[in-house]
DNA sequence: CCTCGCACGTTATAGAATAACATATCTTGA
DNA sequence: TCAAGATATGTTATTCTATAACGTGCGAGG
């Protein structure tokens, strides 16, 4: 698998958190690519923070910093918040994740490696999360900014509301 | 002093959290269009819930909740967490003010009564916190959204960077 | 081999938010 | 006017989220 190709994989990332999909496979992939990015980068995927983001990746959904912990520690790690919090930051550091601020809680980033400003779109009824194209966004949010003098260093651009099954289930 | 005049009032908000005004006059404005906006609504705006917003009101900026019970407990209200929580909770319900996700804080709305989908813009050097237009970002983030067919209800669009001033000071 | 830097683990504490219950006040209709 | 219900305020206790501070082990470079 050749690092730079298959951009169809990008396009289509925050459609198949909605939908059923081979997610054993499309995990796969993100891990694969998450390695590859940590190991181009010198940065250090260690045991703790690659389960963490194994965990992470089980589902298209955030989860607390204390569910992560319960379940490594329950692996054998250690037991105690920063064992969590700090595989977390790095992850996000990385970005191999990212902070769902409306939520206090973490996803595993879809596309590591590819430079990307992020809009997460929180179903409130499965709480899935995807993560979509957000360059657009961006572009209103810096000219708001920009016409009150204001320089835009990062962006928190996240929409609750009910993805396309929560809300076909919704109207029945 | 009328209802729905002064459309002016609303597109300075804005650049005014981030520049030199009168900004007593500026809180005296809001707070009598969130009595008025009460007052149609028949929400009752209680002594510790207008007190409270009084406080939001003192800067354009963003509160912690404790931060504003410590205000209020000082002032002879209840010197527990829900004291300040209900009141938050009642002003952020009534668009009177508004919770900035990032830093776990509210925020005065500058302009209370008129529907508005806002963003923040968030200085991390002085800390101030103004609320920009936010409709095309709306716009962009429900295009996005619509695209994988999921329907935003809610969104939270927070910005973090420098102000003019500030910006002007790091030039230096 | 030494040691410096980094990752990992711990204990302890800080910070943010809510659950559950008691009391008071306001509203409304008999 | 007064009883009943709804709303608001206050309390105690607890939960959830996050970080500070410190000690230990290990691997790379001298
Ligand atoms: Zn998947
Ligand atoms: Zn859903
Ligand atoms: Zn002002
Ligand atoms: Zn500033």
């Amino acid at each position: 698998m050749t690092d730079r190709d298959t951009p169809e994989t990008t396009d289509s990332a925050a459609a198949r958190a909605f939908s059923a999909h081979d997610h054993e496979a499309c995990a796969g992939e993100v891990l694969a690519r998450a390695e590859a990015v940590s190991a181009a980068r010198g940065a250090r995927l260690t045991p703790v923070r690659r389960r963490a983001l194994e965990i992470l990746l089980e589902a298209h959904r955030a989860m607390g910093a204390y569910e992560v912990l319960d379940r490594l520690s329950a692996e054998g790690f250690g037991k105690q918040p920063p064992v969590a919090y700090r595989a977390l930051d790095f992850l996000v550091e990385q970005g191999l994740a990212h902070r769902i601020a409306r939520l206090n809680a973490f996803t595993a980033c879809v596309h590591p490696g590819e430079a990307h400003s992020a809009a997460f779109l929180i179903c409130r009824a499965c709480h899935a999360v995807a993560e979509a194209e957000a360059d657009p966004v961006r572009v209103a949010l810096e000219a708001a900014a920009g016409a009150v003098g204001f320089q835009v260093e990062r962006a928190t651009v996240e929409a609750l509301g009910l993805c396309p099954s929560c809300r076909e289930a919704a109207a029945a």
